[in-house]
DNA sequence: CGGTAAACGAGACGGTACGTCGTGTCTTTGA
DNA sequence: TCAAAGACACGACGTACCGTCTCGTTTACCG
């Protein structure tokens, strides 16, 4: 325990544990207040309280402190809410994102994929500790369903979870409409039953 | 009207319409040749062989004429070929878009939308003159479905937009896998059909 | 002649004589406010609601405007009281210089010995219309002290005319140390009487 | 005290000496180049391998720099050489006071007096650091000279000072006549013995 | 008396320098 | 021996003026 991590220690000032916790407290913080532009190493360092070294030491520029600090803060992912079916869970479930979308940490996620996009070491990181995390739920829902014969079985998981869930970021990245529950069911609906003239099946 | 922009001069010299085009051809190299992070005002002015004046008279900022260089760069779209029914033209017009995605222009599109992430104004002028342009293609084939009775009646026309759109620019943004015929086919047909269980019915 | 200035025009439109005092009042108005740094080129044409070249067409930069707004300025010189003696004028005269250096005049006219330090075309302006006429006062008196005999008619006129108005310029651009009736005082009865010891005679 | 300037070091990276001594240099050579025009932060940098920052880290301005490198390279003042008597040794000091004002030095201190006029800091520095301590040597031959009975005694020295200084910087800043040593000693004989009518006297 | 040529105001042009900010690296002192 | 503090070289930012240029307009003269 406390031995294990103490015992490295050679000589020497031993690092401070909690200078991390700070640096991404005040990149938090900054990004925030300011957006990602205000998220710089100085004001990150002075926030902090820390020297500009210890921040490199760890991350190789401002984006990928910010990106931490985006990802500590979201990691806790609300579980899913099976009960009542699992298309009615899966509609939950894009609608808690939807909700989210609208609120700082949507923004965030925004700034986060434009931060990705000159960035391909923030890209991969994005990709891996949000987007795939957050498609986890939404997987095993289709995948439950594709079980449970509520949804074909010939599908393509990755296009269909593409199919699910790029509308809500589009929406968050383009700005161009709102994305609410209404949107949501529509988008779920029109997925679900497809745009072809049919007889619309029950949830 | 002509009139309307070409009355306005009220005196003193008229901007130099050359300046324009040398500016945003600069943008366009350095955007190209480094990403947004080259599109500097400064080596812009440079290439150029302008007065940073000059481009500050007529655009905020460095992110702004690149977005000015871009709308130019890519305002010819390609007109749709509908010869085939409404469905293969839709699916052909999907098709080029993901196949432009996968060039530069590509490229510069997701940059694009990263930068308008920061500035509302950006943002603004990238929707009205890049995504709802290229829009109005999908919705006139929407349209023509819905007259045509190959497609519902009752949908979100806008909704529906983003449903197929959607997916090419997500991938586009994330990266996580690759937009080719495939997954353009895959994803008309999931949205056409529906992800339920059904028979499949020929386009 | 008149004849001579005014047959110079060939033909169009003749200069605006207005325009030309509008704009140096609006230099002298600058140089009070602001100094030397608040003459620029763009503030005087704005200022005087003149197209920049209306004013190059005159002057070749923003000092010689500002110059040329000073000697507007001050080519009204008070002249001479010359009751009660020579040497007695001379002490008025000198008293006079030193009280106008320690107005805004005196300011200015630093500020005119300091922009012609860069600019000898602007020096030469300086030294003949503004120098050489201020002591011609000096002179003159001086040369009737020297055919009064009251004194010496080996000196070397412009050496004594330095010896007088130095120390008022010396003063008024060092600013180690006022200018007042006892320091002009001082400098009369010093430079007349001589610094060694001897009998000091009444004026 | 060294402890003084030494001990003040909070924490963090010192001052590095050798950048303060390049910085000067090149203003210096910039000034002797182009006179004060020339002496601009960017090219002072350039000249100088420094950022810009590091440069406005001790100075606020392109004048302030250069007074700087002017001081630092007029520091060394020629002690002086009183053998002979002590008027002869104030005039020998004039003598060597004309000669450089002759020279590269003599331009330089003239625009520095020039760049004193809009900047009261820098006027100040001035002063202290070049007028009075160039004074210090003929304020110490007049105190001499009035000990050993050569001057009157009931002089005010400043104004004495003033009289004897004033002229050469007089004809440094108007240029309307040389300064050579013949005008030294017009200007030492004139105010020695008075411009009044009087036998003269021997040095 | 109508044409023409120069001066007018306005303001855009290509530039230079400004003073500030952030970058990523380095060099101190202090813990 | 590592952390904070902060100086370093670099380079982009957005602004202010420079001195030149091109507009459309005005105003005297000369043919």
């Amino acid at each position: 325990m406390s031995s294990e991590t103490k015992s490295v220690q050679r000589s020497g000032r031993p690092r401070d544990a909690k200078a991390r916790e700070r640096i991404l407290a005040a990149a938090s913080a900054l990004l925030d207040e300011g957006g990602i532009a205000a998220v710089t190493m100085e004001a990150i360092a002075k926030r902090a309280s820390v020297g500009k070294p210890t921040i490199y030491r760890e991350w190789p520029n401002a984006s990928a402190v910010a990106m931490a600090a985006f990802l500590e803060a979201t990691k806790g992912l609300a579980p899913a809410d099976r009960q009542g079916g699992v298309l009615a869970a899966l509609r939950r479930h894009l609608r808690a994102v939807a909700e989210t979308f609208s609120t700082r940490a949507g923004r965030n996620t925004a700034l986060m994929i434009a931060a990705a996009q000159s960035d391909s070491e923030l890209a991969k990181v994005f990709r891996i500790h949000f987007i795939m995390k957050s498609r986890e739920e939404g997987r095993a829902l289709i995948e439950l369903a594709v079980a449970g014969g509520q949804v074909r079985s010939d599908l393509d998981i990755e296009a269909t979870l593409d199919l699910l869930y790029a509308p809500l970021y589009f929406r968050l990245l383009i700005g161009h409409a709102p994305f609410d529950a209404r949107f949501v069911d529509t988008i779920i609906d029109a997925a679900l039953n497809g745009l072809r003239p049919r007889l619309a099946l029950p949830d």
